[in-house]
DNA sequence: GTCGTCACG
DNA sequence: ACGTACGTGACGACA
């Protein structure tokens, strides 16, 4: 309903910037080949690496050899192919242009001057919001040119200013509450690092001597617990061997039996009731729970252990936005809710809301839920919307 | 319409 | 032996 601006001119600035690089990238690309192809099609592409040029091929999908971004990363690193970063470049480039750069300013309300995205509560299984058409919980945020794209997202009237409030660790902490972990209640309670705080637990090290590698491995076991990943998804993710991964998993469980205890017993409860439930009771059927398909089965086996934890942050942010429609409407403020991003909310607030809404945010998002460990908000403003991380 | 790919949490 | 981390939506290619 509310909308949000964008600016639609430094779009079609950026989108030519984009363009002339995009067509350079092509004709180089086009020039090592030997030829002139279509390099946004995957299967063009893979007779040039695969067949013309005689790269291995490293995976293969259903219908052929991938050329996805890992697949060109390690023929670039690993078999010296230059074409590979080119293409990499190239694809990144093109993404972001087609599916934000280009489409974003066709979708200006002629009324509003706004961008009306859909938000729908009866899509993701989880209980999730999701929002589409245009999608705007996927916008860009991990590069350069992507940081570019939110600067386009301005408040209106441009003398108002975004506010915007994020959780901090939220599936973690809910992690923390649902197994009673001593280990993980303590590491949130105290405010440290959690994936530091981890690191140090299975590696055996003090804090201070955890370096980064052994914090991004750690992060990896922390998200992959939530996932309900095996030793191959987690060497994969870390690019270590199945082995490897196969220790620390143990030696995560070993420290933190909770954790292990929560995932066997919810695994089991779902065997028992075809279900799971999230901490307010939001109830997802897992039909293929007892599957004589072992695949299928498997995969109900990780949604089982996924569904309560990504479901909860998902009823726990709901909450905390009914508390704040009802808070703005008592204090008449003239600031409006823009966007939910699953962990995330953003508002624009005139001049003299914002000190207001900030804490208003923050107060209602920690309190949404009473947990056995603290809720963490952290709250930002900006003047568009890549001043918010 | 399906597939491969890739953007986000 | 097998496939292999959860949840989404959108794009271009191709049939």
């Amino acid at each position: 309903m509310n909308g949000i601006a964008i600016d639609s001119d430094y779009l079609r600035e950026l989108s030519k910037e984009l363009l002339v690089e995009i067509r350079s990238l092509e004709s180089k690309i086009h020039g090592m080949a030997g030829e002139e192809f279509n390099v946004n099609s995957p299967q063009q592409l893979s007779r040039i690496l695969f067949e013309k040029m005689g790269l291995p091929v490293i995976r293969k999908t259903k219908t052929g050899a991938s050329t996805d971004a890992a697949v060109l990363e390690e023929l670039e690193k690993a078999h010296g192919s230059e074409i590979a970063a080119l293409i990499n470049r190239y694809r990144h480039l093109m993404k972001l242009s087609g599916t934000y750069v280009e489409a974003l300013p066709l979708l200006v309300h002629p009324e509003t001057g706004r961008i009306h995205t859909s938000f729908s509560q009866v899509v993701a299984a989880t209980g999730r919001l999701s929002s589409s058409d245009p999608n705007l919980q996927n916008i860009p945020v991990r590069t350069e040119v992507g940081t570019r794209i939110r600067k386009a997202f301005r408040p209106e009237p441009r003398d108002w200013v975004f506010v915007g409030a994020d959780y901090s660790q939220i599936e973690l902490r809910i992690l923390a509450h649902v197994t009673r972990s001593p280990v993980l209640t303590k590491a949130f309670s105290e405010g440290g690092d959690i994936h530091t705080e981890t690191a140090s637990l299975i590696f055996g090290v003090p804090q201070e001597r955890v370096d980064s590698a052994m914090r991004n491995r750690a992060k990896g076991i922390n998200f992959g617990i939530l996932y309900g990943m095996g030793a191959f998804g987690l060497a994969n993710r870390l690019d270590i061997s199945q082995a490897e991964a196969k220790k620390f998993i143990e030696s995560y469980f070993e420290r933190l039996p909770e954790v292990k205890a929560f995932i066997d017993s919810t695994i089991a409860q779902a065997h028992k009731d075809g279900h799971v439930k999230t901490l307010l009771d939001r109830r997802r059927d897992l039909p293929e729970i007892n599957s004589s398909n072992a695949n299928l089965r498997a995969f109900a086996e990780r949604t089982a252990v996924n569904t309560p934890i990504q479901g909860t942050a998902a009823d726990l942010i709901k909450v905390a936005m009914i508390r704040l429609d009802a808070e703005m409407r008592t204090r008449k403020l003239r600031s409006r809710l823009l966007l939910q991003i699953h962990d995330e909310l953003v508002c624009e607030s005139p001049p003299d809301e914002v000190e207001q809404m900030s804490a208003c945010l923050k107060r209602v998002m920690e309190s949404a839920l009473e947990l056995s460990v603290p809720l963490i908000a952290n709250v930002r403003t900006g003047a568009d919307w890549s001043q918010l991380k």
